[in-house]
DNA sequence: ACTAATACCTGTAGTTACTACAGGTTCAAG
DNA sequence: CTTGAACCTGTAGTAACTACAGGTATTAGT
């Protein structure tokens, strides 16, 4: 491979993102169309491996694929607009509050029924119990 | 329909349940095949009406359609065993207490981009900086 | 230059837990 | 007996990938 074109195989190993999802993000457009050698492998350059890294990142911050094709339609506009970028964010962030109150609702109301189990090889199970329809606190 | 089995609509208004999804159910065996009428309308007994119900508040715990698998085997069998639905549910707990984490860093990090996020219509956005790649604390 | 091992290619199907049709049949009420 | 609502089947779509199968390119070593 020339110079500085880089195989996929060297991208995700450079990005720790695997081969299969670079070219998932390809099919998706979350990435341009990548270069080809002539007997037509897959051809990278650098700029293409740094907006990997900004796809991967905002999906460790768990960004859906929708919300990163917005930031990156902000990126490659001809400014970058803080305000639109914030609201993008501040969205997300509302999403995540609500996941996790809903999360830690489950929890409660598990943890409340586990310490009420013997946990014994007995017939008598609170969890079943409810499940099955007795009232709850 | 006939005195007490009553049609998959019914069913559906009595759990909240909606109808597509009791036929879902239905199909990845979690619910037994419903009896029919001469036309073929699906018919629910009471018993089945109560499956459906600790199936949806299985649900609304969280557990997955192979948990849920794994307490309805226990009701059925000859005796319920607490020990291995504690197990069960702790086990689905650990997992909640996981995401839980996940969120909630990604939550922080977030809380931190966004509050350096002046929001005003500017091209320098801290956000966009660090998902392209600089450093972060 | 040749060969073998590895890397890469395309395309399809599977994952979770549903939801949303389309196009047809049955039921219940009047 | 008719109409409208309820029901039927089967397929495809959702999110974000992952895992093949079956074939071709590239690269390293000799």
């Amino acid at each position: 491979m020339s110079n500085q074109r880089l195989s996929i195989g060297r991208v995700a190993a450079q990005t720790g993102c695997n081969i299969e999802t670079i070219r998932f993000y390809e099919k998706v457009r979350l990435l341009p169309v990548a270069g080809r050698t002539t007997g037509g492998h897959r051809t990278y350059t650098p700029e293409m491996v740094q907006r990997l890294v900004f796809i991967r990142r905002s999906r460790e911050l768990g960004f859906s694929m929708d919300e990163i094709r917005q930031l990156l339609s902000i990126v490659d506009g001809e400014q970058v607009s803080c305000e639109r970028v914030k609201h993008i964010a501040d969205d997300h962030l509302t999403d995540i509050r609500a996941k996790i109150a809903d999360l830690r609702k489950m929890q409660r109301t598990l943890l409340a029924l586990s310490s009420q189990c013997s946990g014994d090889d007995v017939p008598d199970c609170p969890i079943i119990e409810v499940l099955q329809g007795a009232a709850r606190g």
